[in-house]
RNA sequence: GGGCGUUUGGCGCAGCGGGAGCGCAACUGCCUUACAAGCAGUAGGUCGUAGGUUCAAAUCCUACAACGCCCACCA
């Protein structure tokens, strides 16, 4: 093809695909090597389903941060992996094991991770083919994966160093558990739902009365637990009760006896400031119970179903019991009383089902040591948050850290590489498997559960990079760049990044971290499954192709922490969305503009661009200027303002008015039709370059086909466009020149709107303006009179207008349209004199202000200057208007 | 309970101390050979409420309200 043939509409499905084999077959994704790093790491998606408009959100802006470095010539690599996902996998797994009637008990642990192996591929492969589609430059030949052989070996160091370094430790503690996929997860990954409920107010009768008092009672949303309860709590601050601390309790149905004490975590205010304390299913009574040295008593089992020992109770699961319970009481007459209760109720991120504290021996990370280090990288800048609000919310989460529980009872994931010794009891971590023990001989058993899936992200920058057996491959690559992501896994991802690679690495993991705002349905509710309101990324570059949707996406990304999506979803399928649409009429307006240009190319000779019109100077000041906001723009992750500006730029002065413009200087002479023929290449070559990074499909497909692109492989590793290279085009006086152009054509037309004038009618047309405003514009009067369609352009200071004209003051300049015979002068007098009261009211408006001495006495004498000339320049077009109304009959 | 964010024309959003903007939608007129997914023009807002600081407040401060998010706690 080439750009005479361009079809008047942009195929994006059938050009995307033929750039992106292009892309791919030039080897242009690899690394890109150069002076200055530009590495980034991609937050590797889960396995676990397809991407959706968070992550195509991150990957565009990512994808144009690393496109714009590209070009500049920056030591690129953006770096793909995808992330195993321990629990998330597991549990769909396992939901599909099910379907086909396969339990994962049965099959085994070995049979078990093989279908996840299955599963990773499968969705592993389909979340890289649509980053592809998106045009994400990443470097698809060297692909991550967290469960990958090198990738293990990594995380196997960092927890054999951290083990033997005393970091990481065994427990027995009380911990979030989840007894429906039955494994522990962290405190972070533990959601907090409102529920009504209960509180039952339960009589414990004292073994011996204490001034009289038979029983005391505690109040408890859990009555369950009671079976556990190994004592009573009181406030210390609690006058009333101070007698009975050190009482004896009989708990009901176990008869155990129990010990009334006071302790600080009770509050005298809530229920009757009695406590039950049940030290094996409460992290308060954990804590309680170990410092009075209550005993533990445990009565669930991994399901939550109450363990052997408990008569009528044992076998029962939770709820089960929980009524049970209630209904011994209410019979024994122990039930005192029952209030309703909302609390918030722990529940599983993953299967949603509740979670019980329970106690059981995990594995910990110590925080103390990694804490200080990874907060100091924060305080003093090294690590910067954009927006900057988001460093609070790192710093409070760092501050209020506890210690981390890394293991899980599941069977997908990093195994937990310490042995033990049944026979003598050695127990170490491991960098290599061994099979007996080295102190007796006897066989080896591996710990049976894995690491927390963040457990091996943490390592992310550093271990996809040759760390830790490769060294030298890291080596001015690492820290990385930026790292854009998603506010809700700063502290479970980024956080945990920065310690380790401190720790580690001696390097901060990233420089910049990028939190972009979460996308939410078009009434502001969350994108989710369940609702079906999820707009699908590979939907909308159906609908509307890739560059539409990264140029959408880019819009969005302003300081905002939320951004309503606006597209229509009907049952899970998308309608369309407006703005994804105005955006695809962007592409278009490129690829017509290009269209336009490739039209103009008879006789065309490369040559450099050069100044021969006041058009001319003008669009090339605005390109340098462009170039400027564009570059400082993207380094700041300003990626909103950049996409606005491009816009601007390219629709509303090149479209709108440069080529306009240069539509006669095509139809001149040989020598100003080669000269616009070069200036409109070398405009667009520019555009072209810096639209690149945001729109890569289009811009690279028109670019193939400029004359300026040929013998260079891509657009994508053009160089880019840097502003101290465009700098000498800035031309405040062309600015404002074509300024006066652009006010008398709007003037004109503006008349013709007003009165119903055909654009087919010439229209004579006269501009009193000063000298040097008259010769600018004189210098375009051929410009003008085409634009304007008139029949005469008079210029001058001393012109006169004519007897039936409508008047247009603007820039400085009066602008008569003749308009005898053509129309009814009562309208243009009504017109003018609602201008006048207009006028009149900013004068007044501003002449109070100028009067005020507060105002000149403090106000910068520049804002002073400003409204000064800005009142005189109101009153003079106020006695313009009145001359005009005196002289209209 | 602590913190954060948002509140600007019908919708989605910029602006964040000196005369209220953009895109879409609306209305009017144009099929002007790059683009009707276009062009030209018009209309529409006392910038959540109430105070305060300032010569000057959409913009800074305080309180309040609505909506949303995060963290902590809830026997």
């Amino acid at each position: 093809m080439s750009m005479v043939e361009m079809p008047k509409n942009y195929d994006s499905a059938l050009e995307e695909e033929r750039i992106l084999a292009k892309w791919l077959d030039g080897g242009f994704y690899a690394r890109n090597e150069g002076p200055g790093d530009c590495t980034v790491v991609i937050p590797p998606p889960n396995v676990t389903g397809m991407l959706h408009m968070g992550h195509a959100l991150d990957d565009t802006i990512q994808d144009t941060f690393i496109r714009f470095n590209r070009m500049r010539g920056l030591s690129t690599r953006w770096i793909l992996g995808t992330d195993h996902a321990g629990i998330a996998t597991q549990t769909k797994v396992d939901k599909k094991l099910k379907s086909e009637g396969i339990s994962r008990l049965e099959i085994g642990r070995e049979k078990f991770l093989n279908a996840c192996w299955d599963w990773t591929h499968e969705y592993g492969g389909i979340i890289v083919e649509q980053i592809k589609r998106m045009g994400c430059s990443v470097d698809f030949d060297d692909e991550k994966f967290t469960m990958d052989p090198d990738y293990a070996r990594a995380v196997r160091k960092v927890f054999c160093d951290w083990y033997h370094d005393g970091l990481i430790y065994r427990g027995k503690r009380i911990v979030n558990w989840c007894p429906s996929c039955t494994t522990a997860i962290s405190d972070d990954e533990a959601e907090y739902q409102d529920e009504g409920g209960h509180l039952w107010y339960l009589r414990y009768p004292l073994k011996e009365p204490v001034d009289g008092r038979e029983y005391i009672v505690v109040a408890t949303t859990r009555p369950e637990t009671m079976l556990g309860d190994t004592g009573v709590a009181v406030s210390p601050e609690d006058p009333e009760k101070a007698a009975l601390v050190g009482a004896t309790v009989v708990l009901p149905i176990v008869n155990r006896e129990i010990p009334i004490f006071s302790d600080w975590h009770v509050d005298a205010g809530f229920g009757t400031g009695f406590v039950k304390v049940t030290p094996a299913h409460d992290p308060n009574d954990y804590a309680m119970g170990a410092a009075h040295d209550l005993p533990q008593v445990n009565i669930f089992d991994e399901h939550a179903v109450v363990v052997e020992g408990y008569g009528e109770f044992s076998g029962m699961t939770r709820d089960e019991c929980r009524e049970a319970v209630v209904a011994w009481f209410e019979r024994e007459g122990l039930l005192d009383h029952v209030e309703d209760h909302d609390h918030s109720v722990m529940h599983c991120y993953r299967c949603d089902n509740t979670l019980e504290p329970w106690l059981s021996e995990q594995w910990f990370v110590a925080v103390d040591k990694l804490k200080g280090p990874a907060t100091d990288v924060v305080k003093n800048s090294q690590v910067t948050f954009h927006p900057e609000r988001w460093t609070q919310t790192y710093l409070t989460w760092m501050e209020n850290l506890k210690d981390w529980c890394i293991s899980r009872q599941l069977w997908w994931g990093h195994r937990i590489p310490v042995f033990y010794c049944d026979a003598c009891g050695w127990e170490d971590a491991l960098e290599e498997d061994l099979d007996v023990c080295p102190k007796c001989g006897a066989p080896l058993r591996q710990d049976e559960d894995v690491l927390d899936t963040w457990f091996s992200s943490q390592l992310w920058t550093f271990a996809t990079q040759g760390w830790p057996n490769n060294l030298q491959e890291m080596e001015g690559h690492h820290p990385t760049k930026a790292l854009v992501t998603a506010r809700d896994i700063i502290a479970l991802w980024v956080a945990r990044m920065v310690m380790s690679s401190l720790y580690f690495t001696d390097q901060i993991p990233f420089e910049d971290v990028v939190i972009y705002a979460t996308i939410l349905a078009k009434d502001g509710s969350r994108m989710s499954k369940s609702k079906g309101n999820g707009v699908d990324p590979m939907d909308l570059i159906n609908m509307y192709g890739a560059d539409a949707m990264r140029f959408n996406l880019l819009t969005l990304v302003t300081n905002n922490q939320d951004v309503r999506f606006d597209a229509d979803i009907k049952d899970g399928k998308l309608l369309g969305s407006p703005r994804t649409e105005a955006a695809r009429g962007f592409v278009t307006k490129i690829w017509n503009a290009a269209r336009f240009v490739g039209m103009n190319l008879e006789g065309y000779e490369p040559g450099e661009p050069s100044v021969q019109t006041p058009a001319d100077a003008w669009i090339f000041s605005r390109l340098a200027k462009l170039s400027a906001n564009v570059t400082k723009g993207i380094e700041e992750y300003r990626f909103g303002d950049v996409a606005r500006d491009l816009h601007q730029f390219f629709w509303s002065e090149f479209c709108d008015w440069y080529i306009e413009l240069s539509k006669a200087a095509l139809k001149g002479s040989a020598e100003e039709r080669l000269a616009a023929q070069r200036n409109l290449v070398f405009v667009l070559d520019v555009a072209l370059r810096l639209l690149h990074p945001a729109m890569p499909f289009v811009t690279e497909a028109i670019w193939e086909q400029l004359p300026t692109s040929a013998g260079q492989p891509a657009l994508m590793m053009a160089a880019w466009p840097e502003p101290e290279n465009l700098a000498s085009w800035i031309n405040e006086e062309a600015e404002k020149s074509i300024g006066l152009t652009v006010a008398t054509v709007s003037a004109v037309r503006a008349v013709r709107a007003r009165y119903g004038l055909s654009p087919k009618t010439e229209i004579a047309c006269a501009v009193k303006a000063s000298q040097a405003d008259a010769e600018a514009l004189l210098s375009q009067a051929d410009l003008v009179r085409n634009l304007a369609n008139l029949s005469v352009l008079e210029v001058g200071p001393e012109v006169a207008r004519p007897a039936e004209s409508a008047v247009t003051v603007e820039e400085g300049c009066e602008i008569y349209c003749d308009l005898a015979g053509m129309v009814d002068f009562a309208a243009e007098r009504a017109r003018l004199e609602k201008d006048r009261a207009e006028l009149q009211k900013d004068i007044d408006k501003l002449a109070k202000k100028l009067s005020n001495p507060g105002f000149l006495a403090k106000a910068a004498q520049e804002i002073i200057d400003k409204d000064t000339a800005k009142h005189a320049d109101l009153c003079d077009q106020l006695a313009r208007i009145d001359a005009q109304l005196a002289e209209l009959v």
